[in-house]
DNA sequence: AGCACGCCGACT
DNA sequence: GTCGGCGTGCTC
């Protein structure tokens, strides 16, 4: 390997990369050739590292490296793709804020699949042939077998061929041997332009003309060719000719008569049709005010967070089109999120129907190359409108005008595992970084934002009114401690009666329960036992249709006993109730009546969710039973009533956001009932009738809850008036894992900082460690830590130290994960 | 991620 | 004694 130092050569250029398989950066110089190359941070290189090759990716020049020997950089990977400089700087907030190592958040921000691919192929070597007789494992006879057969190979490939999950260890001891060998490619990458074949025309339209009816006689297939080609403009895909016409096609190729190039097809998403247009309609006067004070921070092009708060039905969508119709006219982009299950084909046609193929659409259910092209679309500036769930913030604008937050309190925001990211928040980063307008919409909005509001660092939109003065529906409370009620589980007296009074006037009931399966568990009553997962410390669901116990958070499947494990009794019985379940005692209840059902098992297939809600809004459904799922982004005018069968169930997460997520998502699920000319009814069934989160749903009061709980959060001191930060660690050996967080907390402690003056509390506290409220997950036992402060600065560098100590320490293996403004406590 | 190195218990 | 698995640190 050719190395240089400082000395050796005359101004060699050095830069600083990121890998996405290793964490920090590393410094490499540029081959002299290259001193002009005009690198862009972002921009994928290949260079050496260890004994082999990987992908970096380019973050800056440096004018001397740390170490005292640098490799060269050995070539530009770089495809059709690079990130602008403006998102950069997003990336680099991203890494520094949430703890994550740079090249694996530039990595995310790249459409996957697109990079080209470094790895490693594998070849049998001569030695190899003679060493027949000398011992060897089975695996590694297999691989032997595997490249005398198949030649070179890569890694995945003999994986397949060898059925071996560790091939690793086999393959360090065959090259060892001097058996194999291996050699460095790059392959390209999986994603990648898609193109066609085009003919066209070479003569203009008048000398075709006289060239077809010359052709007309000897050879009418070729001139009725030119015919298509000519009505068609003059150019046309080959993949559009019919069979019968490709062999005259070739035939006018071949005589000079037509060219023929190679154009990109673009993969666009399905787009949806079959939705009225709407028309821009008039505003009312709250709508037009908060346009025009949004419109008018855009037109000033600084930073400016707005929170838009209006209840469903209150035509937020409107404000948002109409202040990305004037980023537009800015020539800045716009960037629309939207939780996961709210981005239905309703909304997009909304949009589309705006601005038609400036639209560009990010979501779970595109390809990769549909996702790849829409990215491209973006950078190349044909698509000026990103809409689309958390990734979506990634969109590579070069420049934003305004970025709007739907449903800004929804937890999916968040990331769960990885980069643990939250898009709102880096929402209102990149914003700032761009000078843009950012739009936090809500009907319930968290109350991070909601005080933000008030202390004046956003500025409040309410939008009070629904459209036409709709009322909002009238909530009902159904005490399910009243046992006499119950007709049969979780179907009280006073639900079934108001469905009964739907069916009978042909209106629709959804029925909402926030849990999927028959039932959350099975129990043997004569001696309390309930089958766990093997894995985790959570109880396995029973689903009836497959005949399963399962395990909701690792996927474990049990055939479901016939008697008791511990005590051989055979009375097992279900224990609460699930989607499965629900929708059968439906079904007996009410025979006639057409019931679906929509939770994540009935909408695994591609189409299922659309084929649900079109049946839906065809009024093909009367009884529609789901999870969160039936509680976002569509509007059933015909749904009169929504039914909540346990309002209960999110109230127990051992998270101090339980109380507002109740209210957020039973304000969700009423604002289901009563979009069309006809009221609305919400029953809400719950074991705790006094709760203030139900209290408040049934009045639609977000304000007074919101009072409420904001003084019970202050008192606590939870967030809004301090921040999170959590640490978990998780090993199969508990004592470790107890062991290796009790060792960092004492590192930790060493550098909390001491009270202010005054003041009794540090200004970091650390709490812990204990248990994760999900003890055991995939067979790990998990351990937390939680740093708590007001000052977030405080607490990274409370961690920062944090972290440093554990890079040091000794760590058993225990693996350590860090969570940053946590949503989810489990 | 992949590799080398050092440590420690097991075993020819 | 030395083999092998585990844990740790390093790769520019
Ligand atoms: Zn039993
Ligand atoms: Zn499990």
């Amino acid at each position: 390997m050719p190395t240089l130092t400082a000395e050796t050569m005359s101004a060699p250029q050095f830069v600083e990369v990121a890998l996405a398989e290793a964490d920090g950066t590393f410094h490499y110089h540029l081959p002299s050739t290259w001193a002009a190359a005009p690198l862009t941070p972002g921009t994928r290189l290949l260079v050496p590292f260890g004994r082999g090759w990987r992908l970096a990716y380019y973050v800056r020049r440096v004018d001397r490296p740390e170490v005292p020997e640098t490799k060269p950089v050995l070539a530009l990977l770089d495809g059709d793709v690079s990130i602008p400089s403006s998102l950069f700087q997003l990336l680099h907030w991203i890494s520094d804020y949430y703890s994550a190592p740079l090249g694996r958040v530039i990595k995310g921000a790249f459409p996957q699949g697109s990079q080209a691919v470094v790895r490693r192929r594998f070849h049998l070597t001569e030695a190899a042939e003679s060493a027949g007789g000398e011992k060897k494992t089975a695996l590694q006879e297999r691989v032997i077998a595997a490249l005398k057969e198949g030649g070179g190979l890569t890694e995945p490939q003999l994986r397949k061929r060898t059925g071996g999950e560790k091939l690793a260890g086999s393959l360090s001891t065959l090259k060892k041997k001097g058996w194999i060998t291996e050699a460095w490619e790059v392959d390209r990458p999986a994603v990648r332009k898609k193109f066609r074949r085009l003919v066209f025309l070479k003569s203009d339209p008048a000398e075709a003309v006289s060239l077809i009816s010359s052709l007309q006689k000897r050879a009418p297939q070729q001139a009725s060719v030119l015919q298509i080609l000519l009505t068609a403009g003059g150019a046309m895909p080959v993949g559009a000719f019919e069979a019968p016409l490709r062999a005259s096609l070739k035939r006018l190729l071949d005589k000079g008569l037509i060219d023929q190039a190679e154009e990109e097809a673009p993969r666009t998403p399905m787009r949806p049709s079959g939705f009225p247009l709407q028309p821009s309609i008039l505003l009312n006067p709250d709508q037009q005010g908060a346009v025009e004070q949004i419109v008018s921070a855009v037109e000033g092009k600084t930073f400016t967070p707005f929170l838009l708060h209006g209840v469903t039905g209150s035509g937020k969508t409107e404000v948002y089109l109409r202040v990305i119709e004037k980023a537009l006219a800015q020539k800045r982009g716009a960037i629309v999120l939207v939780p996961e299950i709210a981005l239905t084909a309703q909304l997009v046609a909304r949009f589309q129907s705006r601005f038609g193929e400036a639209v560009a659409l990010f979501h779970s259910g595109l390809s990769p190359g549909e996702r790849y092209d829409e990215w491209r679309r973006i950078r190349e500036g044909k698509a000026q409108i990103a809409i689309g769930v958390r990734s979506a913030i990634f969109a590579p604008f070069e420049s934003v005008g305004v970025i709007i937050v739907d449903e800004e309190h929804d937890s999916s925001y968040k990331q769960d595992d990885g980069v643990r990211y939250h898009a709102r928040d880096t929402a209102l980063v990149r914003g700032k970084q761009s000078d843009a307008v950012v739009v936090l919409g809500s009907a319930t909005p968290s109350f991070e934002s909601f005080y933000n509001s008030e202390t004046g660092k956003y500025r409040l939109l309410p939008l009070p009114g629904r459209i036409d003065a709709r009322p909002l529906p009238a909530v009902a409370v159904v005490d399910l401690r009243k046992k006499e009620d119950w007709v049969r589980p979780f179907l009280t007296r006073p639900l079934l009666s108001a469905m009964e009074k739907r069916l009978e006037n042909r209106e629709q009931t959804l029925l909402f329960l926030n849990r999927r399966g028959f039932s959350p568990s099975l129990l043997c009553p004569d001696c309390g036992y309930l089958p766990h997962c093997i894995r985790c410390s959570v109880s396995l669901t029973f689903h009836k249709k497959l005949q399963k116990l399962v395990c909701h958070y690792c996927g474990f499947q049990l055939a479901p006993p016939t008697a008791c494990s511990q005590c051989q009794g055979i009375r097992l019985v279900h224990l609460g109730i699930g989607t499965e379940q629900v929708e059968e005692e439906i079904r007996q209840r009410f025979p006639a009546a057409r019931v679906a059902r929509m939770d994540r098992d009935t909408t695994q297939k591609k189409e299922s969710h659309h084929k649900i809600l079109t049946a839906m809004a065809q009024r093909e459904i009367d009884i529609l039973i789901g999870t969160q799922m039936i509680t976002k982004g569509h509007d059933f005018p015909d749904v009169t009533l929504v039914g909540v069968l346990c309002a209960d169930l999110s109230l127990h997460f051992p998270d101090f956001r339980s109380s507002e997520r109740t209210f957020q998502l039973l304000a969700q699920v009423a604002g289901r009932a009563g979009r069309g000319d006809r009221p609305g009814e919400v029953i809400i069934q719950t074991f705790q009738p006094n709760h203030e989160s139900i209290v408040a749903a049934t009045t639609h009061d977000y304000l007074g809850f919101y009072a409420q709980e904001i003084a019970f959060r202050k008192e606590m001191g939870y967030p809004p008036f301090c921040r999170f930060t959590l640490l978990l660690f998780s090993h199969s050996e508990e004592k470790r894992v107890v062991d290796r967080a009790a060792a960092l907390v004492k590192e930790i402690e060493k550098v909390l900082p001491p009270p202010k003056k005054g003041e009794a509390e540090r200004g970091v506290t650390l709490l812990g460690p204990a248990p994760a409220p999900l003890m055991r997950l995939r067979g790990e036992y998990r351990y937390q830590i939680l740093l708590k402060g007001k000052d977030q600065k405080k607490i990274a560098s409370v961690l920062k130290e944090g972290l440093n100590s554990w890079k040091r320490m000794e760590r058993k293996g225990v693996r350590l994960e860090v969570n940053v403004d946590p949503q989810n406590f489990v």
